[in-house]
DNA sequence: CATGAATGAGACTTCATTCAT
DNA sequence: CATGAATGAAGTCTCATTCAT
């Protein structure tokens, strides 16, 4: 693998000793975290976390067990964080569309905002079966399901049958999949603002193809 | 990484012995492919492949360079049987929606029934910087641009201008996003066949949730 | 390397040249000289040695049975050179000063003009115990030999007893490092000519320092 | 390589665990310097050296970083003691043949009490290109400022213009190679004395072969 | 609590060398 | 005669992980 050259991670200015465990938690997660999402999981070395925290190895392993454990941590505080976000974000009474639009602004505005996070969630070793992948099919699912809810209220209020809709899953999937495509699309093609990315995502999953084909397209409300 | 026990790869009934270059070379990424699909790349031993081929490392070297160039290799051969699968499938000559749905399932064919190529294309190292994301994206273009014009066509056929169709370039992203993560989803979902899931997406990407939660979607061509 | 596959198409370039056996030899020594004073023994392969003459890696074994006898042929070959070199500029009737002029002359010629047999008698390999150290103290011999005979003959002409000019060879192998070691400097000080390194060294070995600090030093015979 | 069988090293008699920094460091350097000398550069394996240390491959590459690294500081530490000893020797208020006398002598003692030291810093892996030639030179150019200086206060003594000496680079260096070749002489015919090395040397130094078979020769200072 | 010291396992890669065609 | 194919052995190096202080 030809990586770059990892910029270097520079410790803590004074080594600082008895740090309350839960501080001393949080920065290793920084570190972490900043650390996998430049080289990756496995070029990323506990040493380097470790030194990059102004620590020693044996804490890394004290705090967190093992490499896996550490990984699997920032992918939680990474999906605490982007929940916030969302939520934040989120105006259940809205209508559905709007929610949508929201939903979708809030995830991009994360993805510029913690790209690092970002790559975390969804980044290379969550590509493959282990804990790694479990937990972010986890995420995917409880996305999922609040874009599945959606639909089903838009259904209901347009007087039908929500279970009509057909499977609400895999469209929620692939929507989850568009999103994520498109950010990484994103990251070569940064002058796009992010309200832009989103409203390109927006028309493609409301009104499909078909409707943009044909002139028409999903309309952002006015602000306020 | 906890992954599961490797399956153990058989060598070839027989060690046989100076067997044709490009005979050998088949051989070779066939197993490869088969063992980077089942224990990604890093975990993937050089060993484990050559021995599975019947052969000593050396040979791997002498014939692909490095592990590197062998993933490579793996991805190129993928990359045509894809092209070849979506090729097979297409008629310039049907309707763009038409064209679209037999591409989609022409993909989710190739995904079903080739899913090492799958994961050799689109898994774990093509996530990182690197040759293999480079590929990767290679090929990301190389749809989008067949989507592209797709949509293009399309418009033209409702008499719109083409490039009133807006950013096609990010939609294209967005619709190869969606398969890969419906692939994703497809494989721990094994039940749904290959129609059904081509129909999701097909739907998603043409008619869009709006069409969708108010009862339309959109319907394949009668068979025949 | 990944070389790209074969073309089974186009059959190599150039017809294999039917060489009489002693032919080939000499290329592959001059090649092997090259290469092994380019790269150093370990890290000369095989492989680029018979590259480098056109043939392949079994011809070379069957010449030359191991890289060793390969590189020991190589020495052979070097040696026999110098001292035609050396043998050329002798004149037996000459006086003792003058005849370790004319040699040291035309060691140093030999060093400039032919570096690479140079650097195959005296370098890395030789270093170490085992057969290039052998056949490398064999040739030192071979010169001390001379150098010693010169030694004696001067004593002679003094009207001395030549054995009391004492140890001759531990003197000559003083000489022949000096020598060597003289011309390892000129290599990155190049801009000496032949016969002001050869000066030099007659100096310090004719007259010994000295004579040097009180002003003297050795004359080289006019010309002609 | 026909190598000789080599010698097996011996681990220390237990095995001592936490061993401090400093301490291992010293132990690893005699070990690497052992096995260096017996086997050279490319036959010693890092993995004997560890062993003959009484630990573990990956502590010589938390030490030394890598093989190179560990024959460089090998280099350095030989060179530290070869100028302790030339040091010592040394009387800034002699004549300068007897600071040359008593140079050689150092010199000589050197390489007779600890040739493994001598072996590192000349041997084979510094005849070629690469670092350990840089060290190897930068130790040449140590030694013949050292004598320059030597022959420009004999000049002056004589109340000749220092300058007039002549290159006392190159003659330097010369000097540097005739003892070095000598010492390599003296492994093979190790009956004689250290003193007696040393004045064959200087009588050639000093005196140059002129003088030599002229019946003359320096003489050793009277001890005391 | 924190660390310096240590390791076992395994990765990729290269080479000299030899068959079988 | 010449070669393409193949190998066994070894090498350097890195890393996650754990004691013993």
């Amino acid at each position: 693998m030809s990586d770059a050259a990892p910029s270097p991670i520079t410790p803590p200015p004074a080594a600082r000793r008895r740090v309350p465990r839960a501080v001393r938690e949080r920065e290793m997660l920084e570190v972490a975290e900043r650390v996998f999402a430049e080289r990756g999981y496995h070029a990323a070395s506990v040493d380097a976390i470790a030194e990059g925290t102004g620590i020693t190895k044996p804490m890394v392993y004290a705090y967190f067990g093992s490499k896996e454990g550490l990984y699997i941590a920032c992918m939680e505080r990474a999906r605490r964080r982007l929940f916030e976000a969302i939520d934040e974000a989120a105006d259940a009474n809205a209508p559905p569309d709007e929610q949508l639009w929201f939903g979708l602004l809030a995830f991009f505005t994360f993805v510029a905002e913690q790209p690092e996070s970002w790559s975390v969630l969804f980044g290379e070793p969550t590509r493959r079966d282990g804990p790694f992948a479990v937990e972010a099919a986890r995420l995917r699912r409880q996305i999922a399901r609040l874009v599945a809810q959606l639909l089903g209220e838009a259904a209901a209020a347009e007087g039908l049958d929500p279970s009509r809709v057909g499977a609400t899953d895999p469209l929620a999937h692939a929507l989850v999949g568009a999103a994520e495509s498109l950010a990484d699309w994103w990251v070569d093609h940064s002058n796009a603002t992010t309200e832009r990315v989103a409203l390109w995502l927006m028309n493609f999953a409301w009104t499909g193809f078909g409707d943009l084909v044909r002139g028409g397209g999903w309309t952002p409300p006015p602000p306020g």
